[in-house]
DNA sequence: ATTTATATAGACTGACGGTCGGTCTGATGC
DNA sequence: GCATCAGACCGACCGTCAGTCTATATAAAT
């Protein structure tokens, strides 16, 4: 094969571009390291060159991917002009903003992560997420604690536990996301829509906060996320 | 080798106990279906007789130890004659003392599945019992909204938040059980009894109790949990 | 120009999950 | 007592895959 060389950077973020192309398609179990070269138009040697083991790349990508999703959403991280409650919300706006968006491709990515073959992937990008995600949040409760807005008498604490409900969503979000596909749309919609509705019943609880405070979600949300092209 | 014969049921719980063996010692992907075959004294024809692939036999022990832990904790379930918030102490209180008399090997279990490189053995354990125990936690729950002694509105959703909230204080046991093997005793014993506080805390507000109705713990069961021998 | 460090190639290895052809045993029917 | 059969059991073998190793091309440093 003829030989190839690029800055550093670049080969390392394709290898990284082309691995999670094909863990988000195929699953990281069954995308072998061999699927990853032949993609990248790489040797062995050179992957190994850039990535100790196939698990390091993974690290490695989950810790790109959070940092990208941070990025995101960072505004509404600190803003600290606003009181902690606006601060939520607008981080729940932004992100549904998001999702609904980017709906088609995060609903192919829900139903890769959340299949049970993928258990790896899903951990690793979600404990990233977490590890980056928690403390900010954390500042929030915290502020909110401060101003008298909202009880978080354990801002790290609460933090963990609202990413750990998340998580229940997000796999309610992956059981509409099957009944969607199975052919039962409203079945589908309502059982989500109730889903948000509990999940903001909930958080606005933890936080003891008068119900209907933070907004998750909004009338519709459900739809435009199962429907939309 | 010399041919041995059982009857099938007992050959199939042999495998399972030493896979469990194994895989709650050296973890489930370090775990070789060689090395299970060889602690069983099987050959792998027979293994692969009893179980079509590693996966398999995994699936099988999940189910078999979510149905064990449940007949452990089964009798705090059905006993429509006390009101919800009772079932739920009882619930709590079984469920400790379980924990504090077996502390030590829980400890190790703790240890094992919270590794990330046992993630796979981990989900399949916890998604077996979630299947199990979620159906009767929300049957609580239930009965609580009807008596008016608990608001859950909706029963299975809330009753799939908690069991997603105990995964935090899961994840913290292990980090405190970390610190507590690293020298740092009192300060891990402070950690988990903080956020068995603040999860008590959580799950009152959640079910729209009286701060203090659910006790999820005990002064001085971190400790006891952490040292005991 | 020569050495050194870095980047790349790709054949090779070892381990592992899984398969396959076959053997052994005990039960059933005659 | 013998033939037949199911299914428990054996272990050599296979294909795959992560990871290693040696060789070499290229750029940078001396």
């Amino acid at each position: 094969m003829v030989r190839i060389k690029k800055p550093p950077e670049v080969r390392s973020n394709e290898l990284l571009d082309c691995a999670q192309r094909l863990f988000f398609t195929r699953g990281y179990e069954s995308t072998t390291v061999n699927d990853i070269i032949r993609e990248a138009g790489v040797s062995k040697g050179a992957f190994y060159h850039y990535f100790p083991s196939k698990e390091a790349l993974l690290e490695t990508l989950a810790v790109r991917l959070s940092r990208e999703n941070l990025k995101q959403i960072q505004p509404h991280f600190d803003n600290p002009s606003i009181n902690a409650i606006g601060r939520l919300n607008a981080l729940f706006a932004g992100s549904r903003r998001l999702k609904v968006e980017l709906a088609p491709q995060l609903r192919n990515t829900f139903n890769v992560l959340f299949k049970p073959e993928n258990v790896v992937l899903f951990h690793r990008i979600n404990e990233a997420l977490t590890a980056v995600v928690q403390p900010l949040l954390a500042n929030i409760l915290k502020q909110g604690h401060a101003e008298g807005s909202l009880d978080a008498s354990d801002p790290q604490a609460f933090a963990l536990m609202l990413l750990e409900l998340r998580l229940s969503v997000g796999k309610v979000m992956h059981q509409a996301l099957k009944q969607a596909e199975a052919g039962d749309i409203d079945g589908a919609v309502t059982m989500l829509d109730d889903w948000m509705l509990t999940y903001g019943i909930a958080l606005d609880r933890i936080l003891k906060l008068p119900e209907g405070t933070l907004q998750v979600a909004e009338p519709g949300f459900a739809r435009a996320f199962l429907t939309s092209e």
